[in-house]
DNA sequence: ATCATGACTCCGA
DNA sequence: ATCGGAGCCATGA
């Protein structure tokens, strides 16, 4: 189930799957923003995009990793289904390192355009 | 070991 | 545009 927010983090040993998926959230450039899916792919999970939010959802509150960074497909604040103020916080900060937002709450960035151009059925 | 869940994503209707 | 289902992974009980 849900890991505890706090307490029991025994994540401090790296090697685990949320520290793989930290170590990417924190390399993302300032001003820059990332998919969950993107997150996981770098992290060694490219087909558990799950992976990168659960490990998100353990993130204690003082976490200096920047999980702002981390957006839904399409730039899409996927924080908002869990909490509504935490996406508007989210918005905030990433407004504050320049990146800009549309009339829907969907995050514009030059990065995330490349994203879509992928996709494919395989075979 | 198994079962259920999730800050996800994709595809079809 | 919205709605629903399927697939994937690791974690906790």
């Amino acid at each position: 189930m849900r890991p505890r927010k706090s307490g029991d983090v025994r994540m401090g040993a790296i090697g685990t799957a949320y520290s793989r998926i930290y170590a990417v959230v924190r390399r993302i450039p300032r001003g820059t923003v990332a998919t969950y899916g993107e997150v996981a792919a770098k992290a060694g999970y490219p087909h558990a995009p799950r992976l990168a939010g659960y490990a998100l959802y353990a993130l204690p509150e003082g976490t200096p990793l920047p999980w702002h960074r981390v957006v839904g497909a399409g730039g899409r604040l996927s924080l908002a289904r869990l909490s509504p103020d935490g996406a508007l916080t989210q918005r905030m900060r990433l407004e504050r390192e320049g990146l800009k937002f549309d009339a829907r709450g969907r995050v514009v960035t030059g990065r995330l355009k490349s994203l879509r151009a992928s996709k494919k059925k395989s075979s």
